[in-house]
DNA sequence: GGGATATGTTGACGGCGTATACACGTCGAG
DNA sequence: CTCGACGTGTATACGCCGTCAACATATCCC
């Protein structure tokens, strides 16, 4: 991009990410394979070695930039909340986001959240993903806004996860799925309208 | 078992499914492979061929007998409901089963339900897995008890089955993975008390 | 200029799913 | 009782995969 980079490659590393993200974009984690991104960056299967550890390496890195993708493009989350229903629309919008992401780009979805073996890296050891940053500050502007009692805030995070992560894999490994886009966002709006009754106990 | 079955094998289609049992119990679904399962029965990779079209096949023989399993360990669902109390409890119960299979059978449960790529056929063609059919039972003897208004019943097993199932999957392997069993299952029943108040708008 | 180092290639190994062709055991029809 | 059809298991092989070890090349730094 910058100047020449007339070296072997020039930056392999960030190609075969990118093939990463064409592949599993269209496939899902399993179609990820080492041979296939080398390939597609116009290189020998091993080169792939001197940048990642193995597949699982190559598959993590492309996690992240997966993430970051889904945190730009699940638009601004930087409003202020400043009353009961602003919050509410706020942690509405985190829910709703993250299932019409899983939606749209099934592929990415299924990598980017515990979607193979060893996906707990998807938390593990760098910054929580943007989605549940959200979230968290969803819950806690609930909580300034005297919607939620700061005594049911701790853990109040799994509920709304578990619901909203819960109807992604229904809507596409699960009975949901192949059912049209408008219906399963209004079901998934009860299910996020439901999860939120539940939490502020009314 | 019983008497001589002097052919080749005998009963090479159930040796397969029960190898497929004991391979994704410890593994999940990756760990079952043609070859390992033919191994295990003392036959020739191809031999498995003959029972089933290929290891998806196989994978999805594997995930009806866990089914019948799950069936089977989760307990007697029959009980009667018939007061707000005990259809509540019902439905509790029907979750927490859900979640505790997950955690006590990691691999099974990921097996069962939508564990790899084509698994929607968890629900497909067959009737429903036990557990839904318990919960459509709960959320029925709700009704029935006047404590959830025939109106809501309609696509109310989508928020129970996405907080449940979303649950068990941050459990397995979101960011709950690693908790000891206790705390999760404290975090699992205020998950299941979350969605459940929420449906019964109170 | 000349190592040290970073990067990429070649070749190989074992594992996988599975196609194709063959062998064996059983059983029913003549 | 024979014989062939059929159900079942085997042998061989292909192409894919991840990955190791050894080698080649390009670049950077002294």
């Amino acid at each position: 991009m910058s100047e020449i980079r007339p070296y072997h490659h020039g930056d392999l590393r960030d190609a075969l990410i990118a093939a990463g993200l064409d592949l599993t974009r269209a496939g899902g984690p399993a179609a990820l394979t080492v041979r296939e991104a080398t390939r597609r960056a116009g290189v020998s299967p091993n080169a792939a070695y001197r940048h990642f550890a193995d597949r699982a390496a190559l598959l993590q890195a492309v996690r992240v930039a997966i993430q970051q993708r889904m945190a730009a493009g699940m638009g601004t989350m930087d409003q202020e909340a400043d009353t009961t229903e602003t919050a509410i629309a706020m942690l509405r919008a985190v829910g709703l986001g993250y299932i019409r992401f899983a939606l749209t780009e099934p592929g990415w979805f299924s990598v980017a959240f515990f979607g193979e073996g060893d996906a707990q890296r998807a938390f593990g050891d760098t910054a929580w993903p943007a989605p549940f940053v959200a979230l968290e500050t969803a819950l806690d502007a609930l909580v300034t806004t005297a919607s939620l009692a700061p005594a049911d805030r701790a853990g109040a995070e799994w509920p709304c996860f578990a619901a909203v992560h819960g109807f992604a894999e229904l809507a596409l490994r699960g009975p949901l799925r192949g059912k049209d886009t408008d219906s399963l966002m209004t079901l998934a709006e009860r299910t996020v309208d439901t999860t939120i009754a539940g939490l502020l106990g009314r």
